[in-house]
RNA sequence: GGCCCCUUGGUCAAGCGGUUAAGACGCAGCCCUCUCAAGGCUGAAUCAUGGGUUCGAUUCCCGUAGGGGUCACCA
């Protein structure tokens, strides 16, 4: 008996690898294409770090022409969660980052190189499972979970590296015939990969992001094949990722230190390694510790928190490549209109350390987005996040030509406002704005310097008999404002005010300051012209009116 | 603990043997201004630490400290 009859013993029906070889040829990309992918497993919602990945890869297929794909990684059916294939598909989308190739939905996918979901490619691993078992670099091994607990006790009791390597991998001296007997005795097993390498040894590798890095050769003999017939992430990557032709693999740099494992893994199976780069991850500070944001803890680890808050897409897309490669707010800057898919990006200068999240700046970078946008495009973001997130807001945009002009308010100019940093900020930004709202809810007129009621009722009852009048364009508004002022004893410049403000109650910004707050409820607004006009005459009356009987 | 990686203002960071050590967010002040948001200007604030190497170290080397990762039939 030999290693080919055990092989067949144990994977009696498994294909030649030939034949998957054949099935998944080189792909005809044009030179330095890149081939790269976003591999998750479906355990829970999409972590930011996730997005992360997904964007840098995508980034650097787009710039090279070549094919972002989405591999799901369910081997392990423990720590899958329902819906978890759909939630990452929507959460691609949601962004804007749909794969090239891979899954597209729960069950469905694109592209020729699948499946891909793991658990649809038990047979291809297996196959390959039996191509290294014929060759003797695979072994079956009868050790149960108690087992290798004892091993790992005694080596950590004598101080001695832990795990299942040299003379500690009891079943990999076993002969093929004593494995053979084991298996047709029912014995349970799993396989294991056969090191040939020697810990005393170092490899070199080159990583994309983090450089050069030295590590001892991997001499353990890690599981491939699990008991459920399944592959370990191990293994998986280095079919997956040779079948598939992935030619950059991104991943967070927790996977660094498996890199001479997955080099030796490729290396054994004839495979050429692809290049790696691995990310940092995103960090919070917690009690002045880095650590990563974590599911539990952290909101704002889930990119559904970002659709909920209503951070526009764009804004969280371009604060992450801000963190991948910072020259980008120097190019953004330098090029505001452009697309940001202009930008080019730079794997290499990617930070080796991981950045702490910072939601002040996304949210700059949110404000920033949204003033650029169209009081349309607004709106239609406004509504879509409403109709999901905001009732009360979404009855509003109801009607949507006044919608647009509330919102077209200081907008489309040079200087566009920048108030609005997620769509959720759109309702309290606007609200008093809708006569229906501002007249039923309750008004608590905050008065600043002039707080006098019966002279805010005089001032106000003046401003509408003498002076208001809603076709009179902006300086002609103002002057008659000043007007007012000057009438009442009021500074008619501030700088007059300001020159001698023993001479005066006030100025005409304090009389704006009444006019405004008896027309909003607020003290801060847009610009007060463009709000009148917007209301238009019979509610500006109504409003003045209503802030005098109060 | 072993192995590996990292360390420039509060945060993201540029830098790659000689710089007044960029820029952005945030913060403070001023200007503009009918308020606010902006915008403009100015400012405070950084090379973890100890040794080397060198005419000269933020930059190169070693140690120390701190942080992070990893050591599963999880990915």
């Amino acid at each position: 008996m030999n290693y080919k009859d055990l092989a067949d013993l144990i994977f009696p029906d498994a294909k030649e690898i030939s034949y998957y070889e054949e099935k998944y040829p080189e792909r005809n990309l044009p030179e330095g294409a890149v081939v790269s992918r976003f591999a998750p497993s479906p355990t829970g919602f999409v972590h930011i770090g996730g997005l992360y990945q997904a964007l840098v890869a995508k980034e650097m297929t787009k710039k090279t022409s070549g094919v972002f794909f989405l591999r799901v990684e369910d081997t392990d059916q423990k720590r899958e969660v329902e819906n978890g294939v759909t939630d990452i598909v929507n959460s691609l989308k949601d962004f804007d980052m749909s794969p090239d190739e891979g899954m597209i939905s729960d069950t469905e996918e694109i592209g020729n190189y699948g499946p891909y979901k793991q658990s649809l490619r038990k047979d291809i691993y297996q196959a390959y499972a039996k191509y290294l078992l014929e060759q003797g670099k695979a072994y079956p091994c009868f050790c149960t979970s108690d087992e290798v607990e004892e091993i790992r006790k005694k080596q950590e009791a004598a101080k001695i590296r832990p795990g299942y390597y040299g003379i500690w991998a009891k079943c990999r001296n076993l002969t093929v015939e004593e494995a053979a007997e084991k298996i047709k005795n029912g014995d349970k097993y799993i396989i294991r990969f056969k090191s040939q390498g020697r810990e005393d040894r170092k490899i070199k590798h080159h990583d994309v992001i983090k450089g050069n890095v030295e590590f001892p050769e991997n001499d353990q003999d890690i599981v491939i094949i699990k008991a459920d017939g399944l592959p370990t992430y191990h293994f998986a990557h280095a079919i997956d990722d040779h079948l598939m032709r992935t030619t950059l693999v991104i991943r967070s740099d927790e996977w660094l230190s498996s890199v001479p494992l997955h080099l030796q893994l490729f290396h054994e199976l004839g495979f050429k390694a692809p290049k790696y780069a691995h990310i940092s991850p995103i960090m919070k500070n917690d009690n002045g510790n880095k650590r990563k944001l974590s599911k539990r803890k952290d909101p704002e680890a889930a990119v559904s928190y970002y659709k909920e808050e209503g951070i526009p897409v764009a804004a969280v897309k371009e604060y992450l490549l801000n963190i991948a490669n910072s020259s980008f707010e120097n190019w953004r800057r330098a090029n505001p209109d452009k697309d940001m898919d202009e930008f080019d990006f730079q794997l290499n200068k990617m930070s080796v350390s991981g950045a702490l999240f910072d939601m002040v700046k996304l949210l700059d970078i949110g404000k920033t987005v949204i003033s650029k946008m169209t009081a349309e495009e607004v709106y239609k973001n406004a509504l879509n996040w409403a109709k999901e997130y905001d009732n009360e807001l979404y009855e509003m945009l109801q009607d949507k030509e006044y919608s647009l002009k509330i919102l077209g308010i200081e907008r489309g100019n040079k200087k566009p406002r920048k108030d609005i940093a997620k769509w959720s900020d759109v309702k309290n930004s606007i609200i008093y704005m809708y006569d229906n709202k501002f007249f039923n809810n309750e008004i608590s007129y905050e008065y600043a310097k002039i707080a006098d009621k019966e002279e805010i009722s005089k001032l106000l009852k003046s401003y509408i008999e003498e002076y208001f009048d809603i076709n009179d364009d902006k300086d002609t508004w103002f002057n008659k404002i000043k007007d007012l002022a000057e009438k009442n004893g009021y500074a008619r410049e501030v700088k007059e005010f300001k020159a001698n403000p023993e001479a005066f109650p006030g100025h005409v910004g304090d009389i704006s300051t009444v006019i405004r707050v008896a027309l909003t409820g607020r003290q801060n607004t847009p610009d007060m012209y463009e709000i009148m006009e917007v209301l238009g005459r019979d509610s500006v009356v109504a409003r003045l009116k209503k802030a005098m009987s109060i």
